[in-house]
DNA sequence: GCTCTGTACGTAAACGTTTACTTGTTTTGA
DNA sequence: TCAAAACAAGTAAACGTTTACGTACAGAGC
């Protein structure tokens, strides 16, 4: 069995009170006694047990993390921002998902409430009605990172997607595009979806051009999503967009497949715009021009938001984060 | 401050014993006092404190993963694969990373320890001796994912990369190419560079190819390593070798890079193959022709040998996996 | 009526820490 | 020299559970 500061206290001939300021560094005690204690205490391998201190002091020095699923790499991203921050303060990260649509949401806060996380980040979690109140009723704080409550009811650190959405069309305006084809966008997702959808419609207006709904395809942000806007986009002549923005860099590859299939050349026969910056975005050939979330600085944003959050026990602020354009390979001018 | 089972005690006139048998459903109660426990405990919002439990029943029903960072799409993978498995096993899931070089190693293997982790999964850390005897200190079983540890002291699960290297040399000579370069590969790593070497090595020997020295370049698996290998390639006129077989998708999304910039085309002019099918590899066009390491299936199987391991006490065997060529769009017969 | 068995609880110790309080000893300062 | 102050260390309660053990009572069987 492990040791304990029982074992210590004994081997060392000092109580157990000694013993943890010792290890604790508290001071109250004579140097020979603590080389003593030291001593004892690296012989028998002693690791403090965290569930006691937890217990006693009433505080884990734990955060969680709930996403859809870890799988995508922008995730992998945001979580690495989080778990450094955390480390840097002195917290540990525990992991779980929420599965597709939610389905374990429940379970995992619950999960996350019996180990006693001081605090949560909820990544790309699309929360109903319902979900809140369970929520509240956890009294747990619960941070959303590229997430808005209905109502915004809760803390959230995201990037506009209207003001992105915006920015991007219009760039592909200023580069001579008329016709712009949205793909890949979830009409019914208040947070990532509509917004954009609306950015997109403002800058067509505001360059006082048309909008065709026809344009609009709907998807869910994965690669087979653009397949199929660029397959039903190919098969339909009287469309023939100059531009596709895509609403995830997954997405727009899933475009430029259909287009290299084809025959198609990008970005001379097709320019082509994504969404996220991921790292597979400046990887692939030629590099796909994107607006850039920055992933890693929200993880490390957030983390540090709720962390603070937690120790002055203050509300949490919500915060935009800056998106920024990035030109790459897959937009030309007209 | 949260509800104990003593608030609930007292409020349905029980004893703890009583609650905590219902909760736990032991039976040993009538059912209306089961209904009146229950029902004060909802009011409450009762969560059950795990630190508590972990400390009574000396077991935390966590375990860790350790990684050099989280940053890539393939540890997000590997990460959901572990995750899926201890949610199945009523496990939660601590995340710590080494840093690059391990520098933060040992910092994080206390951590986890100090968490009192049941069991930790060491995702591509390579180990030194030394480490070998801190991590035996710990006493805490570690199972290496994509790793292997000098004399192999410690269980792993990993694809066989001399033989999975060796396949997709033969695979190429094949195809009909008899220059064929070897990039990115990290000639001081023992686990995933060495036997990476030998196997292209000894493929080329058992087709009676002779050995470029000149043909294989050092590098560390990232974009980088491809690139720079590519400028030299095509720097030094009298190499040309007509496939590249990189050590990573990354890496030979690298080389494509520099391919794109010069003009030369893939596979018609160079065949190009990776190693991993990381997500990215079927996105790209053309498609990666790549070695596939299952990394999701390889995260439930370390999650799953692991916590039997610690469930019936036995040690933890290792076990190779099986890679799997994977032919798409980016290797051409010559 | 009596013992026996089973059920339904309650009591209290234990897990490994931290920490308020107490006690005893040494140092300080006038 | 002596009281006061400072220091070093110990005692024991507390954190929220689980669980071995004890007990009271009801019903069964004779």
């Amino acid at each position: 069995m492990r040791a304990t500061i029982k074992d210590i206290a004994k081997i060392s001939g000092v109580s157990t009170a000694t013993v943890s300021r010792v290890l604790n560094e508290l001071g109250g005690y004579r140097p020979e006694v603590a080389t003593k204690v030291l001593a004892v205490a690296k012989e028998l391998g002693y690791r403090r047990n965290d569930s006691a201190v937890s217990l006693v002091k009433q505080a884990t020095r734990t955060i969680g993390i709930v996403m859809p699923t870890v799988a995508t790499s922008f995730y992998a991203q945001i979580i690495n921002g989080i778990e450094d921050r955390a480390y840097q303060a002195g917290y540990s990260v525990i992991l779980t998902h929420a599965g597709v649509n939610n389905v374990r949401l429940q379970e995992s806060l619950n999960f996350m409430v019996e180990r006693r996380v001081e605090g949560i980040i909820g990544v790309s979690i699309n929360l109903a009605q319902i979900d809140l109140q369970a929520i509240a009723a956890l009294a747990v704080p619960l941070l959303l990172l590229s997430a808005q409550a209905p109502g915004n009811r809760l803390p959230y650190v995201k990037v506009d997607d209207y003001a992105a959405a915006y920015a991007a069309t219009t760039d592909l305006i200023d580069h001579g595009h008329r016709t712009i084809a949205l793909v890949g966008v979830d009409p019914a997702d208040s947070v990532a979806g509509r917004p954009r959808i609306a950015g997109y419609t403002a800058a067509l207006q505001a360059a006082g051009l048309r909008l065709d709904r026809n344009l609009i395809f709907p998807g869910d942000y994965t690669f087979e999503a653009g397949q199929r806007a660029m397959t039903t986009i190919l098969a339909t002549p009287e469309l023939r967009p100059t531009a596709v923005f895509a609403v995830s860099d997954e997405t727009a590859l899933g475009v430029i497949a259909v287009c290299y299939q084809a025959g198609l050349r990008i970005p001379q026969d097709l320019s082509v715009l994504g969404y996220d910056n991921s790292a597979i975005a400046s990887m692939v050939s030629p590099a796909l021009s994107t607006v850039a979330q920055p992933f890693y600085e929200m993880g490390q944003l957030a983390a540090d938001k709720l962390i603070t959050g937690l120790q002055t026990n203050q509300p949490i602020q919500s915060q935009i984060v800056p998106f920024k354009l990035i030109h790459r390979g897959t937009v030309s001018s007209l």
